[in-house]
DNA sequence: TACGGATTTTACAAATTCGTTACAGTTTGC
DNA sequence: GCAAACTGTAACGAATTTGTAAAATCCGTA
């Protein structure tokens, strides 16, 4: 998570404030920019982890900025649109945006889509997001959806697979119930923190072949090790 | 779940008295104000973990009391509103309320959406720098919670983490039990001041095997120094 | 609609931590 | 040296947190 930079492009001053408001408190560094081309210097000169990006701006429309980038990048970007935007030009070949909200937006939601993009670029420059996961004699294939311990097949049922996958992606790192419940069931899910509990009782039952444990962080959460 | 004070905020008696039903049931504590005035001035008084604040309010509106809230403070905030109501203006820009439920409502609803609003709030809690500290033999990791001596796991409670990461965070500096209940305990914490001499004798004994050790300086408070 | 597995909630026991207190031991100022 | 102030620490009860089995609910499929 070790912190990322967030590029935010629009000419209003109020929706870049908001915007940094929810991001940085979510842990993110933000630094932003108030027209197309200033966007563009900023994106070169010091290039952030995402840009979040209005499509109508001064100087250069956002459009302009966006296939800029893509010339030569794959910078995740998320476009900030009117409701009655056609989205999937935006999204799709013509623009190439990784993902868009429309305008006026919840705060809540731009932070989740800048997490779920960035969760899915994380992994890109070489490999996708898909790319099969390694711990010790742990392997895990998000593509097949299937769990091995030294080669021999583990059935986990999908919360516990997901599960998995979130503690994985983050060795020897305690993650809280809630961030668990954030990264597995959702942002919005209504639930009991205990809920991740008894995934996690499950799991270590199915893991107990395995070299990597689940360890109990007391008061805080839950982390994976592997010796 | 130590006990956290929702505030209602309507001026229906029947539904203050609704919500109140619910979420006592659930455990928590409620109390209410019929008008914005009654409710900003009890929420300055006495913040609650979390408001339930109708759209329409005698004397103050509820989009009144929203963002005079939201101008200093992130205590969450649940609007009641109309079926019709402009759903993004709330949650989004223009109120950043942090969910809402449309009247008439589900109480069992507004109950999940307090619990999925509060746990959400929790999620982000002290955000203290996550590097590693070093300090001679000893190796304190923030966010795999772990202390090591010369590479040896040395298990420590929540509370002797924290206390040990505040002290490392100043070596060589005086730090006293009042500082040190701030740091750790937070600012509003209630309790002895001798508190901290019990954890630290139980620091102490955990890191006997390091060259790092926490010195008394007499009538002052507590300094960690390696040789 | 009924079935069956997955998921979530609930309930309770067990484990663990925490704050306080009491008292012995130390240090300081005089 | 002496009294007062301060500190170390063991012990204990209370509160919190966790593990887990069992019940309840959800959900897709036949």
């Amino acid at each position: 998570m070790s912190d990322q930079t967030i590029l935010v492009v629009d000419d209003e001053a109020n929706i870049r404030e908001l915007a940094r408001l929810y991001l940085e408190k979510e842990g993110y560094t933000v630094v932003t920019a108030t027209d197309g081309e200033q966007a563009l210097a900023q994106a070169r000169q010091d290039p952030p982890a995402l840009m979040v990006l209005d499509l109508m701006l001064p100087k250069m429309d956002g459009r302009d900025v966006c296939r800029q980038i893509r010339a030569d990048s794959d910078l995740p970007i998320i476009m900030l649109t009117a409701r009655d935007e056609d989205v999937d030009k935006i999204v799709g070949l013509e623009l190439g945006a990784d993902d868009y909200v429309t305008k006026p937006f919840n705060p809540r939601e731009l932070v989740a889509r800048v997490r779920a993009v960035l969760r899915r670029a994380a992994g890109r420059p070489d490999e996708q997001r898909e790319e099969v996961r390694e711990l010790d004699n742990v392997r895990l294939d998000p593509a097949a959806r299937e769990v091995t311990v030294d080669g021999q097949r583990v059935e986990l049922r999908a919360k516990a697979f997901d599960l998995l996958m979130a503690l994985i992606d983050h060795p020897n790192m305690v993650l809280s119930r809630e961030q668990l419940l954030d990264k597995v069931w959702g942002y919005d899910y209504y639930g009991r923190t205990r809920t991740v509990d008894v995934h996690i009782a499950h799991l270590r039952d199915k893991l107990d072949e395995s070299d990597v444990t689940i360890e109990t962080v007391w008061g805080k959460g839950y982390k994976v090790v592997a010796p």
